[in-house]
DNA sequence: AGTTTATGTTGACGCTGTCAAGATAGCTGG
DNA sequence: CCAGCTATCTTGACAGCGTCAACATAAACT
């Protein structure tokens, strides 16, 4: 409600005292409504009520910011992932299914995160920091060592190749998720049924 | 080998002559080489060795020359798909399997130029050209229709709904193809392999 | 208490896309 | 052939961007 940075009481000081992780916040906003591009360190700065250049004493450039804010967004899919995952009532298939539709949910409800966080601004220019290294590889890991145990309870064909099936199931959502998020594939209401062929396709037993 | 714009003889009149083809093709070539991002409409003016400015008089803006770039893209490999596509010798299987290596190969060759026919610069902000849409939509059309004469052929499950089976089939070429280019998938040499667990995966008969 | 270190500020530079206004050349009609 | 219109190209200007350098303040440590 306030303009100013007022989280608690006289925030006035020179010093702002929590500044990274305000940036973090106000970034991950102004990141979910005007994407990567929208995002302005300056007007980032003006947000939280300090000088433009302020930022640059606790991220090195915008892409070490952008790595933090993706750094988050890991860590709470991760959540979501295991959420889903441990829900142990379930068979193997429809976990599977939930499993797939929720990652497509999560792209849907966080376009413009999910396009940071696998997509190629950080990756292709190979500017990961470490810390966001530390969280993203092993959630790609788990993409294969999920896919293994799929294999093993007999949902996937067990003949392939575990890496190159774990790759080519993860295109598939990968792809879905972002025909959706980047304005291809409009309508958003026909998400379950693609989802439910993918698993058609990919599960041998009914 | 020019510096100066000299296709043929004396181009050192007031107007350019072919200004608009000029510039699509240098546009290309600066694709090619920054991506959207690194495609500066002053540079690109600079090269062509036309004031900053000219180009505004044959694209409205940066979007409009985007736009013009792509449809190219979309000519080209609209021609690479048929030829592929005419291979009358070759088993549906097969087929499908070469069509699935192209459309990667054609990803892989032309990254920057994948990422702005099927990414969403243009398709997310909707601001798509008119005559770009005339070259894009049949090709994502024609994905359909291929589909549909698949499950004919006996190749993909007759019981799938098409629309649904070809959008989870083009998702998932269209995801590795992304995994690629982005620089997720770091290792280019087992692009054959991933197809064809692809192929193993989407096809019923061997 | 004095010095170092962390943090925040203002100024400046070069880059970007794009609008406005003026200059030039070619086309079209009388 | 010449006047005028239009398409094309020019310079000037503006706001926005990321980021570096230099300086100011406050906190922390010796």
């Amino acid at each position: 409600m306030d303009t100013k940075p007022e989280t608690k009481l006289e925030k006035n000081t020179y010093h702002h005292g929590d500044l990274r992780s305000s940036l973090v916040d106000a970034a991950s906003n102004m990141l979910k409504e005007g994407g990567i591009d929208g995002l302005s360190l300056r007007k980032l700065a003006d947000k939280v009520g300090v000088s433009r250049t302020a930022p640059y004493h606790h991220f090195k450039d915008k892409n070490e910011l952008l790595c933090a804010i993706a750094e988050g967004g890991f860590s709470r899919w991760q959540q979501d992932a295991t959420t889903i995952f441990n829900q142990h009532d379930l068979s193997p298939r429809e976990k599977y299914r939930q499993f797939i539709q929720g990652y497509i949910a999560y792209a849907a409800d966080n376009p413009e995160l999910y396009d940071l966080m696998f997509g190629r601004t950080i990756w292709k220019q190979n500017t990961a920091t470490q810390s966001l290294r530390d969280v993203a590889y092993p959630s790609f890991h788990q993409q294969v060592t999920m896919t293994r145990q799929w294999q093993q309870q007999g949902l996937m064909p067990a003949g392939e190749d575990t890496l190159r099936l774990a790759q080519v199931t993860w295109g598939t959502i990968h792809g879905i998720a972002r025909l959706l998020i980047d304005g291809i594939y409009a309508d958003r209401s026909h998400i379950d049924e693609m989802c439910d062929c993918a698993v058609n396709l990919f599960c041998s037993e009914h």
